[in-house]
DNA sequence: GCCGTTTTCGGCCCGACTGTTTTCAGTCG
């Protein structure tokens, strides 16, 4: 059993202490915070766990690492097992309800004896849980909302959806009179591939009157997005918009802007070390200010913006991006953080579609774009013949591609380059779909699996190692296949993935369309630590695709990727040598 | 369950909001 699956497990055992009867909230941040602490763990954990290192880690006292052997050893933790045993599978399904915690699952369980969503469901129809001593008609008619909204959508947006929405009310809302400065937080502006809600801060001058402090949460209600309103004071509203995501907006004095800001942007994973850092230096952190605490009085540690609050606890600025507990307080405490690549950065586009296969527009039409975009080169990668159903080329059709390639580069005589290239489908056994030496003919190659997603992972894992084995190939496209929101990767050990190509000096895109963002940061990371270049590819299927890119840059950034780490920050002449040395190797 | 110049007990990150109460528990980020 690997990393990932033990911290999975240590999860799952927090969740299920959390339902349990009189289970200590100690208790259940150990096991959140051991998940963590795992995670984290640099190297292969069944060698840890061999060698004995994982005693003096911290986070993991003696029965964690207990605990964490057995899993290792056996596949099992048998704590867990005897947990999953005893918790109702319907207070699983209530740990989903918005503002529906562990305490009142608890209550509902034991005192209306319901054993699904459903019976839940009318057990507030029928007015019982309104009678529950410590609730009432309001809470009954959040569940009910709640559940109505867990059926209507999965309770995650993708990043675009949530940001255009953000967007739209953040531009508004900088009009009205009184709005000094105007943040969005929380997980989007942490650029996570999917989001729950929308938080959002917005300061006014502190001698401001609560009559301009009222109208801007007037006017924030009474936005046309806003389909329901769930919540309205005079430093925090609450709504939910059209497309069923909940927004909150909280309003402060200036003087407190960056405190606040800092504390909504989170993430959470990210304060609990760094309020722990503080403590260490005799301050104390949160969403009002930063304080230092000298016999019991606290003084404010006056900050302009979050980069004085991070210099105040002797670091850094720390990218939201990189607020996830992945190490950035350390590295900001030594003043290690990487110089994040940004948009601007950018000197071309590869993997993109044409009409030549399923694209919407020619090439022409896309490098025009890419042109108007202000990138030096294209790299055209229509589907292989094995894409049938994105009518893939064959050689042939490859080859007449080619010369209308060359003809467009004439006429653009060095100004702009397109690249002759193809997504090359990957077969079931791992071989590629054209032969070696139509795909010497191409400047790049990128190969991806678009079949037979139900292999087992060491199937999956080996069919992907024998193409990146291929000379030939030079970037693997979507690593794992996800559709966020819509259906899980395709079974693979990313570890040996990334291992094989930092060994044959492969590629892994960051597949940059909002709905797969795969290779996943998580693994961005550790394949950039591997010395594996990443390009961020927008995979276009029309001039429009090419927008995407952006969205492939949070990523980047969220992997902790420096300029020099994507491949296509270079310019075309250093693209070029990259490909033929990496040829040349072979 | 973890941790320790307050070391083997008694703390553990913090505060607002909501809905229920009539002083507070639960939830959230």
């Amino acid at each position: 059993m690997d990393k990932n699956q033990v911290t999975g497990l240590l999860e799952e055992i927090a969740v299920l202490l959390a339902l349990k009867e009189g289970s200590s909230v100690f208790e259940i941040r150990a096991y959140e915070n051991a998940a963590r602490a795992v995670g984290s763990l640099e190297g292969n954990l069944e060698q840890l766990v061999k060698e004995g290192k994982l005693k003096g880690t911290p986070g993991l006292g003696s029965t964690m690492i207990k605990r964490i052997e057995e899993a290792v050893e056996t596949d099992h933790i048998l704590f867990r097992d005897e947990l999953v045993a005893n918790t109702p599978q319907v207070k699983l399904d209530m740990s989903r309800i918005p503002g529906l915690g562990p305490k009142r699952i608890n209550t509902i369980y034991q005192q209306l004896n319901v054993n699904s969503l459903a019976e839940l469901e009318q057990a507030c129809k029928d007015d019982r849980v309104a009678h529950i001593p410590g609730f009432g008609k309001k809470t009954q008619e959040k569940i009910l909302q709640g559940l109505e909204f867990l059926s209507q959508h999965s309770d995650r947006y993708l990043y675009d959806v949530a940001e255009a929405e953000a967007e739209r009310i953040r531009a508004a809302l900088a009009e009205q009179p009184g709005v000094v400065r105007l943040q969005i937080a929380g997980s989007l502006r942490r650029r996570r591939e999917t989001v729950k809600d929308i938080d959002m801060v917005l300061s006014v001058d502190d001698q401001a009157g609560s009559d301009v402090r009222r109208a801007i949460m007037d006017f924030f209600t009474s936005q046309p997005s806003v389909k329901a309103i769930t919540g309205k004071g005079d430093t925090k509203s609450s709504v939910v918009l059209n497309s069923g995501i909940a927004m909150d907006l909280r309003l402060v004095n200036d003087s407190q802007f960056p405190y606040t800001l800092h504390h909504f942007t989170g993430s959470r994973e990210h304060h609990i070390p760094l309020r722990r850092r503080a403590l260490s230096m005799g301050m104390t952190i949160n969403d009002y200010g930063l304080f230092k605490v000298e016999n019991g009085d606290e003084t404010l540690v006056p900050c302009k913006d979050e980069t004085d609050i991070y210099h105040a606890l002797k670091m850094d600025y720390v990218e939201p991006e990189l607020r996830e507990d992945m190490g950035e307080i350390d590295a900001a405490a030594r003043h290690a953080l990487p110089e994040l690549v940004q948009e601007s950065d950018l000197r071309g586009v590869l993997h993109a579609h044409s009409t030549w296969s399923d694209g919407q527009n020619s090439i022409r039409d896309m490098a025009e774009a890419c042109i108007a975009r202000g990138y030096s080169y294209l790299g055209m990668c229509d589907h292989s013949r094995a894409a049938a159903y994105a009518g893939g080329l064959s050689p042939d059709d490859l080859k007449r591609q080619g010369e209308e390639i060359d003809k467009l580069n004439e006429e653009y005589a060095g100004r702009f380059h397109i690249l002759k290239g193809t997504e090359c489908d990957i077969l079931r056994d791992g071989a590629l779909d054209f032969p070696d030496d139509v795909l010497a003919s191409l400047d790049f190659v990128v190969a991806s699996i678009h079949s037979n997603f139900n292999l087992s992972q060491e199937e999956q894992t080996q069919r992907m190692l024998r193409a990146i084995a291929n000379p030939y190939v030079d970037i693997i496209g979507h690593a794992t296949g996800r559709i966020l929101l819509g259906r899980p990767g395709y079974p693979i050990d990313l570890d040996q993935v990334i291992d094989g190509a930092a060994q044959h000096g492969t590629c892994i895109e960051i597949n940059a369309h909002p709905s797969r963002l795969d290779m996943d940061w998580r693994y961005v990371r550790k394949a950039r630590d591997k010395g594996i270049k990443i390009p961020v590819n927008p995979d276009a299927h029309s001039v429009a695709g090419i927008d995407v890119m952006r969205y492939g840059i949070g990523i980047a950034r969220k992997g902790w990727l420096r300029p020099e780490d994507v491949l296509n920050t270079l310019d075309f002449e250093a693209l070029m040598t990259f490909f033929h040395v990496r040829r040349s190797k072979k």
